[in-house]
DNA sequence: GGCGTAAAGTTAACAGCGTCAAGCGACCCC
DNA sequence: GGGGTCGCTTGACGCTGTTAACTTTACGCC
């Protein structure tokens, strides 16, 4: 709610804002520190922004677009479909591990952090996976007939996620190649390119 | 560090929080409203936990040994190794969707809050991944000469995590089906195991 | 030029958080 | 029966997000 106030003092909260996340990390993210660095008290912050959680809100709309801007540039180099999915997963995986503050507060926040995030902005960010649908449908032609194909793509994004945030909360065995791993991700959503996906029935049928 | 103090406090410290966790989430556990209901002073909690992320530590223990039975049991049941990955799936989501706060103690808490959680505590966590790893060697044998099957077998554990995390989490496009995103998941696991990973350097060496 | 008003920012406070040092009361042991 | 220790409480510290009330600044207008 940018409300007719001095936009000046805003953008510089913002900029403070970003900068003590990237540098020091989202438990770092307080608003007194956040004022005492731009030089007014951390009840000013409020003119400016309802609340914390609309402040952060602020921070992961940056993040969103920069993650949009760095899916669109894959996209654009990608010769074909198959092959910008491969650069898509990649472009993701890589946003997050080289942003891993932007990507705690865009992805890893606890719920109850979130619920006020409005409904407008969730829905433009989730825009960034519709690459992943278009792609998969492209890449996939007819033979996606009766595929779900919304619900893959979501799933392309839930595997990458999972692999992006453990690996950002350092909960991967050491002995584990973080670039091996990075790359049996990338193929992993290549695979579900392969013909129609394997039917767990014969299994699932043994109850 | 169980201190040689009153254990029935302890315990009843640890029901209390067990509760208060699995009610009213993560956010509301706090050591002041534990105490009131345990029945003692905020302060008592110290003489049996080092500190609040001790007190979670052995919250998170707890979870870690229920999902290991529920893994157990999953594998127990599976008539093929095959099989037996594909139940080790299914019950990996259905803990982490049945028992979603123990779950984001477990796996979604920020790095910093796990910093101090015990190495060995960790180490016997971590063991509940080598199930997938066992199941996907058998299932493959010989087949999996050249493939790493430690980085294959977390980026399974991965790819599940982020589908239960961000169902979880809600965040999720409500136009999804929660169950059919948990079959793709489940079927994803399965097609780990079809030939060799589609190799995507035709289309990396475009560059 | 001085006044009135509205905006912009400050001070002080509240309730809650995790945590710690000191103190109190009951029990055991010599 | 006096000393010591265990189990717990009291009271406090510094931090958090947030609000209400107060002060300062800026500007339009007569």
């Amino acid at each position: 709610m940018p409300r007719p106030t001095n936009p000046k003092l805003r953008r510089a909260i913002l900029d403070v804002a970003r900068r003590v996340l990237i540098e020091q990390g989202y438990p770092a993210l307080a608003m007194r520190p956040i004022a005492r660095e731009v030089g007014c008290t951390a009840t000013s912050i409020y003119l400016h922004f309802d609340s914390k959680d609309a402040l952060i809100h602020a921070l992961i709309d940056e993040g969103m677009e920069l993650l949009g801007r760095e899916l669109r540039a894959a996209l654009a180099a990608g010769a074909t479909p198959r092959d910008r999915l491969q650069r898509l997963a990649r472009a993701y995986l890589s946003f997050g591990l080289e942003n891993p503050e932007y990507y705690e507060i865009m992805f890893m926040l606890h719920p109850s952090r979130m619920e006020r995030y409005p409904a407008e902005n969730y829905r433009r960010a989730r825009r960034n996976l519709d690459f992943f649908h278009q792609e998969l449908a492209a890449a996939l032609g007819p033979a996606a007939a009766d595929r779900d194909l919304r619900a893959e793509a979501t799933l392309l994004w839930t595997s990458l996620h999972g692999t992006v945030s453990l690996l950002i909360a350092g909960r991967i065995d050491a002995a584990i190649d973080r670039d091996k791993l990075v790359e049996l991700a990338v193929a992993q959503v290549l695979r579900s390119l392969s013909p129609p996906p394997l039917l767990p029935e014969s299994d699932a049928a043994r109850n």
